[in-house]
DNA sequence: TTGTAGGCGTTATCAG
DNA sequence: CTGATAACGCCTACAA
């Protein structure tokens, strides 16, 4: 087991006791400004490692004004959390963030916490937030962006807010799966949306059933889902039940589709062969569907990389403008369709 | 849209100046100190909602020597993201610190990222960690230890370590599955067992057979599984491929007993007519498997409050005494065994 | 290039 | 019970 280090707790004082010069020269030395006589550099550095001095970043904060902290937010109770969505989104996020050495505070909104995020911003322990998948209710994005406070949104809100946000371009993905299935050439699509207050829901929904309208399938079939496994399930076994003869079908997300499976099978349908499914995001539950399933991609940890990205830049650059990314999706083939 | 707010950037001086007093006393007022007259603590209390007075958490920071944060850290690239047990764990873990104003930081164990977790402990940026399911690496736990750090870990670690941590009694849980089966009269018993390099996987394992062996079930069929879905179905896969007449099966997580259902359906076997399965974890795989799995329940929620109780305590009393938690498994009869 | 010194906003110790 | 005043540890002009 490695010893107690000696470090009890330097101060930059004490290192320039120990290296003979200022303290002034050490903090020049720690935050690497090039303005420092190479020789004496070499001896500071001497000093820190003999001494074990690590910085007080509370002291840094309080004159820099910086947390080198930001938030991502969850909404509500949060059954994100169990999404793989979410693991890909910190994976990417993180991948900027590390190397910063930038904390990344996860936060969810249950009632009570919402006005926390804004409170930390003011208390200047955050530097700014990532809203994640937020639902229905827009009120902390509206007050964020009215009061200036840098963050970003994973994807468009569902009316118009002067708001940086990342996202894929959802109706283009659904009609990828559109075509898809029109040129299996199968009969009679139908489709399992996600929640049709998030733009996410409208979008794959809107895009599927308009590109499959020009493609000569102008019948609207669609039950609603929540984007989750549970919901997936309830959602095939009403199609089923009211359209027992669709064979063609798009599921607005792999966790629906995931549980969508065992209850077509139960029905007797076999995929592909009696009823082709196209799920979307391509995330791990895509690969565990059997048969595996055809999806539409969406390259999540890339954009989670990029909303950290855009955060770093508002929170550089207060008045930088509103931005949008909006990445392309593109069609995974596997086995189901 | 909400109006931006008059918060410029407020001190305790000027609040002070606002009711007329001093710094001092605004400063006993925020930190709800006893010794404040009525009268004046309500001018005061007045001029910070007047003024919009926020304190700056990096200047308490600096005094108090309490960063207010504390780090969940996931060991490796952490597929643990995606399983509903770490969900569970952070809605237990800030149930206990969001009333507290505690910071949750996320942090993984990618190489790199290690040595930042001791750091930013050492900078006064973080006050403590909890360490979830950490795999046979446990260098990170021992520095921690042999530093006097903050430190609680999810499980007991393989080897002896003054360490407190939280656990379920696991070889109890999976002594229930055993009785379990055996009581449903099953002859030929098996396990999926989780990674035997970590202490649940291992006592997951033992408890079963032992508890087995005990009711007249001697023989030890196993195959090992890391815990996530898809290596419940090779497992699965393998299993039955070895063994064709088993008809009692315990998986040693839900995760897996979700993957491994429908290999099971693939060979042929009805659950729980031809073979009777029990999981672990009780997690929201558990029902979302077909059908319903019946699973030996941990209270992850508990355990992560727990968790984040025990230490606070450590960072509010150093020399407080390693304690270990450990919680008693219930198992919930479904429709699967 | 280096050192001096002021200030960041709080908390905490003492007198009063 | 209240008010000065001294830390807390660092960054950053400014001067040398």
């Amino acid at each position: 087991m490695p010893r107690d280090p000696p470090s009890k707790r330097v101060t930059l004082e004490e290192v320039g006791r120990v290296a003979g010069v200022s303290r002034a020269t050490v903090s020049r030395v720690v935050n690497g400004v090039a303005s420092v006589d190479e020789a004496i550099r070499e001896v500071v550095e001497q000093a820190i490692a003999a001494t074990g001095y690590q910085p007080n970043l509370a002291a840094r904060s309080l004159v820099t004004r910086r947390a080198d902290a930001i938030a991502l937010v969850l909404p509500g109770e949060s059954r994100i959390l169990g999404d793989p969505f979410f693991g890909q989104v910190v994976t990417g996020v993180t991948s900027v963030l590390d190397p910063l050495g930038i904390h990344l505070v996860l936060m969810t909104t249950k009632t009570g916490t919402r006005d926390q995020v804004i409170t930390d911003l003011r208390r200047g322990r955050l530097d700014g937030v990532i809203l994640l998948h937020t639902d229905g209710d827009y009120s902390l994005p509206e007050q964020l962006v009215g009061s200036h406070l840098p963050v970003v949104l994973s994807s468009r809100p569902p009316r118009p807010l002067p708001i940086t946000y990342v996202d894929v371009n959802q109706s283009a993905g659904a009609a990828l799966a559109a075509e898809h299935l029109a040129r299996l050439g199968r009969r009679k699509l139908a489709t399992i949306s996600g929640p049709l207050d998030t733009s996410a829901g409208q979008d794959r929904l809107a895009g599927f059933h308009e590109r499959a309208a020009e493609l000569g399938h102008p019948e609207k079939i669609c039950v609603e889902g929540d984007f989750t496994r549970e919901s997936g399930m309830a959602a095939a076994e009403r199609l089923l039940g009211e359209h027992p003869d669709i064979d063609g079908l798009f599921i607005a997300s792999d966790l629906m589709a995931h549980g969508a499976f065992p209850v077509l099978r139960r029905h007797g349908r076999r995929v592909p062969d009696d009823i082709a499914v196209v799920g979307f995001d391509d995330s791990s539950a895509a690969l565990s569907c059997d048969p595996p399933l055809t999806t539409v991609r969406q390259p999540v940890e890339d954009m989670g990389a990029e909303m950290a990205r855009q955060l770093l830049r508002q929170i550089a650059e207060p008045d930088t403008p509103v931005t949008t990314v909006v990445f392309e999706p593109t069609l995974v083939v596997r086995r189901s369709a």
